[in-house]
DNA sequence: GACCAGGCACATC
DNA sequence: GATGTGCATGGT
């Protein structure tokens, strides 16, 4: 129940919240274009808002790359307003979407049959991508086996233990990452359930109320987390 | 009214 | 390098 691991730790988490929670089938998106889109939309904004912005885009047919191209900045801000600091990710949207054309033709699916790695210096290249959002469209839209990290994955891990005070994302992203299985439906689903734990019990106040994965405050060794 | 939400870039010291 | 601030809507 306590296990001295990271390893045995992180599995254990897993296992707790998908009892819990059950299988989230993440991203809430159909398609590749939508995923992107809404990892841009999505920072450090209440999901519901992205929501509605996505289908202003889809009413509008701004959901594809073309449309996306074309469509007049002001026009755009107009459409995601519900998401909030609609200024800077119309011209976030645009930077990505400008990349898109100027580096692979407007095709997001050939990236699918990029390198990672070098994917991943190009997305983190484009002004308004940062690591989540970069790891975010490299998990959710093109399956990549990455870790995301967010603001919940780094406050389910300080209030149990897994981590102290201060770390970086990618500390972090690779505490997951070498205590787990590398592969992409495993870093999919446990994103998505730190969310559901996160969005219910890991909120700054309250601390932790009924959370599942109480009594889960084991110190892991620090020798173990690399 | 205060606080929160799948961040990120930029200024300033 | 660390630390602070702007960006904005909508729900609780």
């Amino acid at each position: 129940m306590h296990p001295s691991t990271a390893a045995g730790t992180l599995r254990a988490f897993y296992e707790a919240l998908l009892e819990a929670y059950g299988p989230q089938q993440w991203w809430p998106g159909q398609t590749r274009t939508e995923i992107a889109v809404g990892a841009i939309l999505t920072q450090n904004t209440n999901w519901k808002n992205v929501e509605r912005a996505i289908d202003n885009l889809r009413a509008a047919g701004c959901l594809d790359w073309a449309a996306l191209r074309d469509v007049e900045p002001a026009r755009l801000a107009e459409l995601i307003r519900p998401a909030g600091y609609y200024n800077l990710k119309t011209r976030r949207l645009k930077n990505l979407v400008n990349w898109l054309w100027t580096e692979h033709d407007g095709d997001f699916d050939s990236l699918t049959r990029m390198a990672p790695d070098e994917l991943r210096e190009q997305l983190l290249s484009i002004n308004g991508v940062g690591p989540e959002t970069a790891d975010s469209i490299l998990l959710y839209a093109l399956d990549v086996p990455t870790f995301v990290v967010d603001a919940y994955s780094a406050r389910v891990a300080q209030r149990h233990g897994l981590i102290g005070e201060d770390f970086t994302y990618d500390e972090l992203k690779a505490l997951f990452e070498d205590n787990l299985p590398d592969e992409a439906p495993l870093y999919n689903e446990y994103h998505a359930l730190i969310v559901a734990v996160g969005k219910q019990h890991c909120k700054p106040r309250p601390l932790c109320e009924g959370c599942p994965l109480e009594g889960f405050d084991h110190q892991v060794a620090k020798a173990d987390l690399g």
